[in-house]
This record gives C-alpha cells, structure tokens and sequence, in this order.
DNA sequence: AATGAATGAGGCTTCATTCAT
DNA sequence: TATGAATGAAGCCTCATTCAT
C-alpha cells in the first residue's frame, strides 16, 4: 500500500468508518470491516490508533465538528429567525447530502451514551452549543434572553433528530424533501408565534 | 428454575430483550445477557425460540404493538387537534415512562433497516398508520382530506423521535419536561395554522 | 401419543433410527431425529433407553441379527458353490431392496470400531461366522476343509461391501444391477478355480 | 507458535484433517481436534478456511488426487491384465500403508454424498475414471472396447472398498494379507475368463 | 406411561488485538 | 512503515440428558 503521511491515514480511517458504521451499525463496524473499506491492512488499523475505541473517538470529533461548521454558516445579516431556520435546513439538507453521516451520528450518540453516559451527552450538548452561539450572534442587534436562544436551539435539535430518524428509515429522498417542508413549516410557525408574529403574517 | 409454560417464557424474554438492548445496544444484546436478565438458562432461549433473530422478530412485534396501543387512546369526543395531541403527548409520555421501551424502538428501526431494508420501514409505517386511524376517526364528524392527515401524523412522528433522541441522550427528566413542552409548542402553533385558527381560539 | 407396549416402542425407535442414521450419518442421528421419525416425544428415548449408545446397541444387534436371517435361508439341498452364490446374492439384493439397511451396516461399523475397538469386529465377524455355518451345512454331504469355508465366506464379506459401498454413493438402480452382475461374476469364477470345475461344468 | 505461510498451514490441516476423521470419523472430526492435531490454535483453523466446510472440500480434494496417482504408477509395457492386477494391489497396499486414508476416505465418500449427492459421486467416478485411463493406456496395444475397461475398473472398485472395509474393521495386518490374497485371486480368475488367456490355464 | 421444560457441555465462527518480520 | 500470522475471548446454536408433572 501506499506510503501515506499517518494523519492522512487516519482521516481515512475516520471516513472509512462513517461509512461501515451507516452500513452495519456501530457495533458491525469491525476494525476488519473499517480497514477493508479504507483500503488498508487490518492491523495498519492498531497501528494508526490504539485501540477500536481510539479510533472511534476520532470518529466522535469529526461529527462533532461537523456539526459546528453546520451551525456556523449564518448570514451575518440575518434575523434571529432566519438564522435559526437556516440552521434547521442546512443540517437536514446535509442529513439528506450524507445519509452515512447521519446515521453515524445516530449511532455515536447512542455509543457514546453507552460507553460513559456523560459523552453521549457531549455531542448532544456541543451541537446544541454551536446553534447557540450562531443565534446569539444573529441576534446581536436586538438582544433576546437566553432562555429563548435555549429553546429555540433545544427546537432545532427536536426538528433536526426527528426528520434523522425518518429519512434513516426510508432513505427515500421524495419523503425527505416532504418531511422538511413539515419540519421547517412547524418551526416556521412556532418561531412567528415566540418571536413575534411580525414574520409570518408576512 | 421453576416451571413455566413456554409462551409465558417468551413474553419474558421479550421483556428481557428490551431492557438488554436498552443497556447494551441491539448488537451488545446478546443471548447471554437476555437469558441472564429474564433469569432463565442459555439455552433455554434457543428452547423457546428458534433463533436469536425470532427472538428479535418478537420483540419487534411487541413493539409495534405497543405503538397502535399508544395510538388507540383516543377519546372519542376529542377534535382533530386535541386527538393529535393528545397522540403526540401519550407517545412523549410513554417514552419518559418506559426509556428502556423508548431506546430499543429506535435500536429495532436501525437493526430492521439493516436486515432487511423494508422492515425498517413497516415498524414506521404502521406507528404512522395507527396514528392516521385514529387521527381519521377524530374526524370523522367533519372529514379532512387525506394529505392533511398524512402530514399531522407525519409531524407526530417527527416530533415524537426528536424528542425521543434528546431524551435518551440526557435521560434527565427536568430536560425531558422543558422539551416535551417544545415539541407540544411547535405542534400547537402548527395545529392552528394548520386547520384553522378556531381550534387555538378556543 | 397411543400407549404401546414398551418392546413396540423399541422397535419403532430402532427402525427410526436405521432410517435416520442412513440420512444423516451416525453423528447426524440425534435423539431429536429419531423421535421425530418415530413419532415419538424426545423424552421418550430416554425413557425406553437409558442413552443414545444403548439404543444404538439395540440398533446394532438389529443389523447382527439381520445378516444371520440372510445367510440362513440356503436351500438344504443346495451344493456349496450354489449354496455360497446364493448368500452373496442375497445380502446384495437386501442391500438394494433397503439402501437405509446398507448404509446404517457401514456406519455402525465404523461407529462401533470408534467406540470400542472389538465390538466393530464383532458385526463383522457374526456376519462372517453365519455365512460359515451355511457353508458347511451346504457342504455337509461332501466335507470341505474350514480354510475352505473361511476363504468362501471372506470372498462373500469382500464382495459384498465393495458392492455395498459402490450402490450406497451412486444410489443408482442401473449400475447397482451392473455391479451385482460383477461382483457375481468374480466369484463365480473363482469358486469354480477354488472348488474345482465340477461345480462350474454342473 | 511457528510463523508458518497459510499455504503450509492448509496443508497441515488437510493431513490432520485425515488423522481426526479417521479416529473420529468425520463429524467427530471437530475443528479444536483438528486444531489440536495440527499444533495451531483453534481460530487459526478459520484464518487459513473460510468455514470448516471450505477445509473439508480441501481434504476431498486431497484424496481424490490421491487416487489418481495410485492409478497412474503402472508399468507402460505391461498388459491389460498385469496392469488391472496392479492397480487394485496398489490401491490395497496404500491403505494397508496408510489406514488413516482408507478410513478417511470412505467416511468423506459417505460425507460428500450427505452434502451434495453429486459430489459424492464425484469421487468415485473420479476414482473410476483414474483407473479406466491407466487401464486404456496399459491395452494401447491391442484395443479392447470400452465397456471392458468399464467393467475391469468396476471390478476394481468393488474388490478394493471391499478390502477396505475389512481391513479397517479389523486393522489386523495379518487378516488384511489374507483378504488381499482372495481379493487378488478373485480378480485374477476373473480376468483369466473375461480376457480369455493361458493364465488361468496354467 | 408420557411429556413439556430445563440445562451444562461443547460445536463452529468472529472479533479485537498482538507478534514477528 | 507495513503486513501476514497468530490467539483468547466471546458470540450463536445444538446436543444428550434430566426433572417435574
């Protein structure tokens, strides 16, 4: 095989693995498996990482992240409800762009609860924290209490994890696109109620 | 071990089943660990069913079943949107009072998905049937069009697996509580909207 | 099930298990199989027999017994080389008439020599020592040395499980007629070389 | 453990494949005994096959070249009869030499035929076909038609599983000469009348 | 007499991991 | 750096056998 640098061999790995993990589950995502789809020996696996657990957690901190830059693509110019149902969009779209992603993120989450309860929260609270911190910045101007930007990220995570879980289960992109117009539709409405009705009577 | 007909070993293997997968994943759910649970030998598992799969093909159906139940509660005086959600709040509740129940339905989607691609689908399918029934006999005094049912029902399962994400990551009531009321927020407004603002009016 | 005498029940069991031991081998003969084919309960084997050997014995001394009846029915009036044809003759039609019987033959043979060293030999050798008694009272009017009787009854046992093996793996009616004809043949000729060409010219 | 090549590991296999059958026969023939026998670890077994089955074709293969080879030692000058003579000899030899073959090779006959039907066919008809060609090869000379070769290399085939199952039921090596001996002199004579010629004249 | 329920031992196979080269 | 060979633990499942009714 190649002579690859090791951090290249390792972001490999991490993307190998989303891949396994969509296809076979976290715990069908063997190190055997994982190297096959990299293109590498099974042991190049425990020489790039210590352990299977090692490399999931690489794994971890690429969704995580992933999530971040999603949360991160706000018009500055936005209003607080545009930035938050653009937030919505962009990680259903991406969902709908990656269906390993999701479904791998699904799955850390659940391993993650496994492993040490506290980290299964981890990701859960880091992309809460990324949407947070994109509404508090859209809402610069017209500061609003943080009990709100709270609720309304806590609605995003809510819309967001609920179509993950239909479009998982179908994988049918015409049921998707249906499924995002009710999810957008439901905050949409819910926003003009919170925020003030000025936005949907318009 | 004391004697006891095979069809009530089966119902606490199912019972078992759940539990184990809530804890350790539908892979980590091994026959060891149900036997165990349900108090039973090793090998009675494979006594009572023919293989761990059948065995898992019953939980599944278990599962399932309690869904039409969750469904089925419906007064019948209710309107459409008080029967929508009151649905979406039994299904909530349920997930709270049981997240062993609520963990393992998620886990049967996934673990369906990846047998047999349909099966997957069909648990979904017939939680949003059972939701479309009896969505349909709540109004059946002043029909609604078919789409308009398919998309409540559809936005119950949305929200409904949103939530159930978000609570079996925390597992903390006090966070289930805020987004319980999240979800019943987002669907209210969207009710309204939806079907006319009479029903939020009144 | 019907209430049968306890020897019924043993035979039943040992005719299943002839029949099962011929389909699945001996290993693949389970006390499952066999109370199945005898339409028995599984306890049921353990309540006739007190283990799987000991009903494999009674299988045994089924098939023993078997061979003495088809050496036994020589025509009293019968010359030795008529009397010894007849014997080869015989055993290979028994053989075709129930292949279950044949190929159980080899495989308690082997299972015997497995388990016990001499009680293989022992099938073996009662087999050998019926032809041996019809030998020599088919040879009773004109007396033939015992190396005589012995060889004879050698070149019985030789012929007939080549015969056996060959119609066993080919299951094949045709060639197994073929290969009666041959292993005639062979000895035809040389009893006539080894008794003498009176008995051939007669 | 000796780091061997799994070219050299199958091998070892296939030969402790032989031994364990033939103590066990093939379904005691288990994958720790055979692990044991060869000196690997039981998984070892399943790095160099893909399934126990996978080993056991391997094996099959083995001594079905086996008997190709045994077939193909015959003296170009000889005749017809001095090479049919030779070949059953040969045949009867090895498995005085090697009771592990002989055993082994009657119990995958049995085995092949449990599996597939054909393929247990497969080996005797392989077996035959070896002997019909040295056979056509050794009457190169003076031709003779077809259906003698095809008789001769059954006639063949009977004496020596006939042989064989005699000398594996006794394992005496001094029982297995006579046996020899008769099945020789059957043969011979057989061949004498069939091939016409002096040699049983004389 | 008969049978459903129960179990310890052992079968094949897969896994993450380590070792030697 | 890279990889073929090796292994203990654990997975699912089946078996002969026993127990309680």
């Amino acid at each position: 095989m190649a002579r690859i640098s090791a951090a290249q061999r390792r972001q490999d790995f991490v993307n190998a693995a989303v891949e396994v993990i969509a296809k076979h589950g976290i715990d069908g995502a063997t190190t055997r498996r994982i190297a096959e789809q990299a293109g590498a020996n099974l042991a190049m696996v425990h020489y790039c990482y210590d352990s299977k657990e090692d490399l999931f957690a690489d794994v971890y901190k690429f969704v995580v992240g992933k999530f971040r830059v999603l949360s991160s693509k706000v018009d500055p110019e936005a209003t607080l409800t545009e930035a938050a149902r653009k937030i919505l969009r962009d990680i259903m779209e991406y969902y709908v762009e990656s269906p390993s992603f999701a479904i791998s993120a699904l799955e850390l989450i659940n391993w993650a609860r496994r492993q040490h309860e506290d980290s299964g929260i981890e990701l859960y609270d880091r992309a809460l924290e990324g949407a947070r911190t994109a509404l508090r910045d859209a809402a610069a101007d017209s500061p609003v209490d943080e009990e709100t930007v709270d609720e309304i990220a806590s609605a995003i995570a809510c819309l967001s994890d609920g179509f993950a879980v239909g479009w998982i289960t179908y994988g049918d992109r015409a049921f998707a696109e249906k499924q995002m117009r009710i999810a957008d539709s439901l905050f949409e409405n819910w926003l003009a109620a919170r925020l003030g009705s000025a936005s949907v009577a318009g």
